[in-house]
DNA sequence: GATGAATGAGTATTCATTCAT
DNA sequence: AATGAATGAATACTCATTCAT
């Protein structure tokens, strides 16, 4: 097992100046384009720095490696995510189920958006899945989620809400990854996430109802 | 979009004889172990060839390219899960829906097992996941699935069947996939595998009791 | 200058049993199909064996190597344009400078044959081109027309008879090999072969002249 | 016919730097000491990188491709014998039959210079001949020529005249490429020039007789 | 004689990263 | 700070030829 190395991958500077944010932008935007238009395997920094119009040395001056710009573009996508998520989430007018069902259309319509760069990006994911911040990032997400299920499940006791958190957001990652892949039409977005939403009510009403 | 060749993979000759056999198999063995310990992307032709004791012709004298040897094996792993949900899902002595948690425990534990293969397995999957070869291999593991819904939802309608058992299916694969990808205790496993059948029981049910 | 390796080209041993001249022809046959379908840069033996429904060993039973099958090809075409001159030279009831013209003529015409296959076998002549056999069949069309010439300029010295003899023999094999490098149709073939033997006349009329 | 591939051939970078300048000549040079020396079928990137004195990567940096490189060294030639051609030809104070006699040496004494070489050149041109860059170097080389030809011929049709330009100059060509193959004497290369030029001359001559 | 499996040196090309200017 | 030239290890794949059966 001499395999999957970890590196720094946390950028090598915090930019302060408009003009090193300018950069960073740029550098991330035209990494979308190399993914999107080019697929992972031909996403090499050169690419990203003409389609950027840096020097490569100036690329390598915002991030230490190849593995950071794609950790930074899935950080990114994480937090847009996790941000919508809590928008919705946090919508107490909704009944949770509602908002449950909500979220899940919200979801899988975001990962079917761009799905080329996503799947670009899940592609390369061996460069960059390995770092530490990554995990960070999720938990994030995982507290977020945590505190809605309470809601959900507002008779459950701990370990059965923790175990239900991780079953839903678990399957809603890696089912929308895998949906996404693929390119889907408007109305199978729907029709899919609907039924995806029914499989996890379904779910948290029997959880409610103690078995009977 | 440029990107996505798609490359022939199939076998470049039958092995007919006894000694091509066990030369397919030293391969196909030493290919797994690279896996394992190499990684997707340390996966060479060179180091399949040298661990499997065999020379680099002839491992291309059995396998047309590197897609071809990574495919044998995804497809060897696809075979041997359709088998075991075979043998599962036609035990007619078993309630249907105990047949699907069977199905879920066995699927789940499956995939956990060579959990750093595997992983490997799917971080190469660009390099044979366009072969027109690995949908014809899906195609037959849905069918078998498809058969036992019926049997799941013997009431409902053929559209939702078809939706059901794309779900369940996606499911299962892409979760199974996701989890397995971090090493898991037994127990770990065994809850985990008991809360997704315990999701898909509850959905299955729902599905049989048109909601008043 | 190490380069250019000269091996042993002639054929390993003389085919005398019907079967073996039938394995010679066949393979002689495949080659030229090779030559013709893939060019020289893809003439390999194996394809040869393939086309020629021959095994690799049998091939290297009649044919001490790769250049021999290229060098016995050329040979073949030789000895064909050989006897095709012979012919038409030795005609004695044309007056000489027509039988030049018709001799130009068939000449280029024969070349322009199987264009396709002569490109590849030139493209491949540093392969088999160094053979020390290959001088002998080119004296002897020498000889041939070394006679025709002493009919062409009966008054010319000695000396003078040879350089012509040289000048017009390469002048007809090389630009023959060049003009049938393109595709040309027919009347384009008629009408450069024409033009040549105009030229070829008109030095031979003035060599016939004695400067006045 | 699924042979002769064709790739871009043109100079990956426009060196305007000193450095970069020096850099393609070291590269050109090193070219032609690995195609004199090892000829054609050794001709391999790493050697002339070698002998370069650079680094693989830096020879890629500045030829896209193998051919490239060969292409480069047939256009300097071309670019070089065009120059000298133009030279000889545009000098009105001799008359033209005589300037014809000019070229002819001049020309088949360039070509047996470095013959080894270009020897080798030929040798490659499978891998570069097929560049569209190629066709617009000939193009030019045969424009001045073909100026040239009006004025030898001031009384010839316009298709006569194309057809003596286009017999002449493949003549030359393919006749000073092949006559530059074997090593020759000085003597015999003026022996040998002076014949063609003979034989150019009485052509040109008798094309300017409308034959009675 | 015939077979065809086995060999392994050889080749073009890519790309992340560094560092002198 | 910015540049981009230079590096060279790494990699997939081919093919002439041999030789054990």
């Amino acid at each position: 097992m001499s395999n999957r190395q970890t590196a720094r991958i946390s950028s090598r500077k915090q930019p302060q100046q408009a003009r090193s944010t300018d950069l960073v932008a740029a550098i991330l935007q035209a990494a979308i384009q190399v993914l999107t238009e080019h697929g992972a395997t031909r996403f090499t920094t050169a690419r990203v720095a003409e389609k950027a119009g840096v020097s490569i040395g100036s690329l390598y001056q915002y991030f230490p490696n190849k593995a950071a710009i794609l950790f930074r573009l899935q950080r990114d996508e994480w937090l847009h995510t996790t941000q919508m998520l809590q928008r919705i989430l946090e919508n107490i007018e909704q009944p949770p189920l509602l908002r449950l069902r909500t979220l899940v259309q919200a979801f899988v319509r975001s990962e079917c958006e761009e799905a080329q760069m996503r799947g670009a990006l899940n592609d390369a994911a061996p460069l960059y899945r390995d770092a530490p911040e990554a995990h960070e990032v999720r938990a994030a997400g995982r507290q977020i989620f945590a505190a809605f299920i309470s809601q959900l499940l507002p008779e459950a006791s701990g370990p059965t809400r923790a175990a239900a958190c991780e079953l839903i957001l678990t399957t809603l990652s890696s089912v929308g990854k895998d949906f996404s892949a693929s390119p889907r039409a408007d109305l199978e977005i729907t029709a899919f996430a609907d039924g995806l939403a029914d499989m996890f009510s379904a779910y948290v009403v029997a959880l409610n109802q103690p078995s009977g």
